[in-house]
DNA sequence: AAGTTGCATTGATAAATATCAAAGGGCTAC
DNA sequence: GTAGCCCTTTGATATTTATCAATGCAACTT
């Protein structure tokens, strides 16, 4: 618990100010291994500086021009798309060390919003000049590339779960999503605070906010989970692994 | 009707041979505009050859090795993602000129299964020669971080489908997305087969395939399409879009 | 040409989730 | 500190989709 309300004061980090890459400490998150002090000084000097958002603020929206990626430094942020007939699907979560924008490559547009779901700080990467750079520094080209196709890959496996999952596995691998990930951040696995609704979980795994609701009620019914608000704790990690391979469960 | 035929019989390409990119009739689709004829040539020598798959044969399997990815210049694909617990998601059919195997990049192992839904033929592009010669054209650079981005974005749209649309919705926006494509392919965009099975349809669009096979009747009953097995036609393209749209649909 | 084997359609019923509704709790802003 | 508002929970009911089951159709094989 302690841990995790760091994300919810003010950030630690000098105010305002650029923070060199090679000073950060999510470089390990953001950058490829092994890069050379030379070339580590011309990403720092690409780096457009940070930005700092309060809750509630967007990082960009749909339809602005695509200028830079950003590497979310400090906070939480959703993105979600947003159709002329009013439809609204959550698409991702994003922490720490987390790449937001690369949808906008493709046509020089954002095509998604981007809000911070607390007081959060990002770095902008000016895109045009990280191609640059990239074709000059190999292992950073293929860094990109790899963080590219690992959006891909996570987009894959939110399709699984839309697509094949029933309501209580899609929340149970959400949880264990969220836990696996603050975990990398050394972060407490078992014990978070929510930084998003109901409805707003509900629109990610393509349910309405009370059958959200009602999971969480079942799961801490069943002595799974203990909730209270936003404040989640994962009481039995393994057993909530189980309610995603419903074939194990069978035979165990 | 007749010009998607094509894609039924054996491929009028040159058998066995590599074709070059600056031959390529495809070109448009897969390659960034206004290469010189020097950078052309260097992207010729790069491409690996062809690839031709029979029905049913995997251009990939999950798990395999990632060492290239593939261009479609015949034929048509899917491609799924299984689970240990036997879960099995479609993640996209892919038609000419559209590229395959991206996911593999960021852990240089394939997280899916590439399978031909009908003979078929692909251009191998090793991808470690793609970025070094990438980092010397730029416009191909560009090019390919474009195509990942709308990689990201085509998977953005699905799951919009599957998080916020119903059977016949999600229906209704996979016939206008086979329409538009074949469109673009100069094939008919109100006449084609359907190269997957309904179970396929099903898995992409997350429904069951009695379910599918339903939302078609009623679209024919209504007068929307004509469906004889594989074989569709679209008789009211407007009408059917506006299955899409239901907030227009009730204020017209 | 007939048999075999998927694939597709259709119906009846069951299960899951959405919708509608109401009340309680906690956070925010004043 | 308190009022107001948004978020959450919970219940009753409706709707959608899945499941189970049986039949029909069509292409491929022999």
């Amino acid at each position: 618990m302690h841990a995790n309300v760091k994300h919810n004061v003010v950030p630690l980090i000098t105010p305002g100010l650029k923070v060199a890459c090679s000073q950060c400490n999510l470089r390990e998150l953001c950058l490829p291994f092994g890069l050379s002090d030379e070339d580590m000084a011309r990403l720092d000097n690409l780096i457009g500086g940070g930005r700092k958002l309060k809750r509630g603020q967007h990082l960009y929206r749909a339809g602005e021009a695509f200028e830079s990626i950003f590497a979310v430094k400090a906070g939480f942020f959703k993105t979600d798309v947003l159709t002329e007939d009013g439809r609204d699907q959550v698409t991702g979560f994003q922490m720490a060390g987390e790449i937001l924008g690369m949808d906008g490559i493709s046509t020089e547009v954002h095509t998604c919003n981007a809000v911070a779901l607390e007081d959060s700080e990002v770095c902008l990467i000016p895109f045009t000049e990280l191609e640059m750079l990239s074709s000059e520094i190999h292992s950073l080209q293929h860094h990109l590339h790899k963080v590219m196709s690992r959006e891909i890959v996570r987009d894959h496996g939110v399709m699984m779960l839309l697509g094949t999952m029933r309501a209580e596995e899609r929340l149970a691998a959400f949880l264990l999503n969220l836990s696996q990930r603050f975990n990398a951040r050394g972060y407490s696995p078992a014990e978070f605070h929510l930084r998003m609704t109901r409805e707003e979980i509900g629109s990610y795994l393509g349910l309405k906010l009370e059958t959200v609701s009602r999971a969480f009620s079942r799961f801490q019914d069943e002595g799974l989970i203990s909730v209270q608000q936003k404040h989640i704790r994962i009481l039995d990690i393994p057993r909530l692994k189980t309610l995603l391979t419903p074939a194990d469960g069978r035979l165990g």
